[in-house]
DNA sequence: GAAATAGTTGACCGATCGGTACACTTGAAC
DNA sequence: GTTCAAGTGTACCGATCGGTCAACTATTTC
């Protein structure tokens, strides 16, 4: 009964946009609601609270990305291949944010997690799980590349672990510098913490 | 003439504490006032807006660590130890933040890098300062530690980018975890980069 | 087509935001 | 001890914040 509408997918997607290219507080819930075209009645027809909309386009946004992890991690794909194109296609997203919006943009579940996470622990916690679930990516990718007879320093936790950490460390200095070239040194990066010699044509030693 | 104060001081102490464990958003002028015992007249006698204030807050700071960097990145301390130690350093700061205040605080400068990264250029752009100029205390350790005959598989400055990021992405995922034990992961991490074997009683291999 | 429900609208709330105006007090310099 | 700039205190500003409310409209179900 009722109608229906399509407005909260608007408003989930509005959010994402605004909070990732600007910050939590920065955006106003006006703000939201003029760019999905909703009043702000409508708004709180669909969700409690600015909070409450933020768990919601989090959520929606993990979601619509989740597809595309499962294809660059497909375990049809050579392992390091999955962790390189994942690489690239993290330069290449946060590029095209850069020339759209002028501006890197960095990572957003760490953004707000950074901005709220001593103030809000429900959004807290829930970039922990993001981050979490995201490792397990790479966690399965380190398993087959050791069961190709490559041996990792670390285990395969921690070795994922600081693959992550640098991902998120260096979206940082990206959006500092305000430059996505910054991000071209990922890939170098992972394959140091894997003392893995760069992928390029290379001559096995003699 | 006129009188003295240090107004300006308690001004700046306040709004580093308050940023800090919060975010730059969530802290108003006047709680900042509040915390330093000044009087929102006397804010704006020192201050031209509340982002001055938050710049000269972080070259204070950045100006109070400067010391014990220096004093950490001694020549006279062994390279990888110099690198070690203040990865303690960082794990006992952390810590102490946390005891103190229930929550992982996260680097200052990351945190609010990230927040007005995109909104705020001159923030960003001493955010960036920062960085690079922890940066050079890196670079200058490794150079130090390839004058002691060690190679690194990457040059010194993307060596110290990759540490360094791996540092803030720590730091983001110890905030985001509330736990200031994953830190403990930074200096394993930064070995992983060097490709050196952990400091642990190690005996060469026969 | 009546009833019930889902969604829309715009006016409105108190609180707080960063910032201003200006009279006032203080203390160092001479 | 007078002068005068430096610093203080308080009241106040318009704008914006997240959130509320009740009247209204459209749509589906029966």
């Amino acid at each position: 009964m009722g109608r229906t509408s399509d407005a909260r997918e608007r408003l989930l997607q509005s959010a994402i946009d605004l909070i990732w290219t600007n910050s939590y507080a920065a955006v106003g819930v006006d703000q939201i609601c003029e760019r999905a075209g909703v009043k702000k009645g409508s708004f709180y027809h669909f969700f409690p609270s600015k909070t409450e909309l933020a768990l919601a386009a989090y959520d929606a946004h993990w979601e619509s990305i989740q597809p595309h992890l499962d294809a660059l991690f497909s375990p049809l794909v050579p392992p390091l291949e999955r962790i390189e194109r994942w690489c690239q296609a993290l330069y290449e997203h946060q590029k095209e944010l850069h020339d759209r919006y002028g501006c890197v943009c960095g990572c957003p579940y760490a953004n707000v997690g950074t901005e709220l996470g001593t103030r809000d622990d429900r959004i807290r916690a829930r970039v922990g799980d993001y981050f979490d679930r995201f490792q397990r990516y790479l966690e399965s990718a380190l398993r087959d590349l050791t069961a190709e007879g490559i041996t990792l320093s670390a285990g395969v936790k921690a070795t994922a672990q600081s693959i992550l950490s640098c991902e998120l460390g260096l979206l940082v200095r990206a959006k500092v510098a305000n430059d996505p070239e910054v991000l071209r040194e990922l890939m170098p990066s992972v394959l140091r913490l894997l003392s893995v010699a760069p992928s390029s044509p290379t001559i096995s030693t003699p």
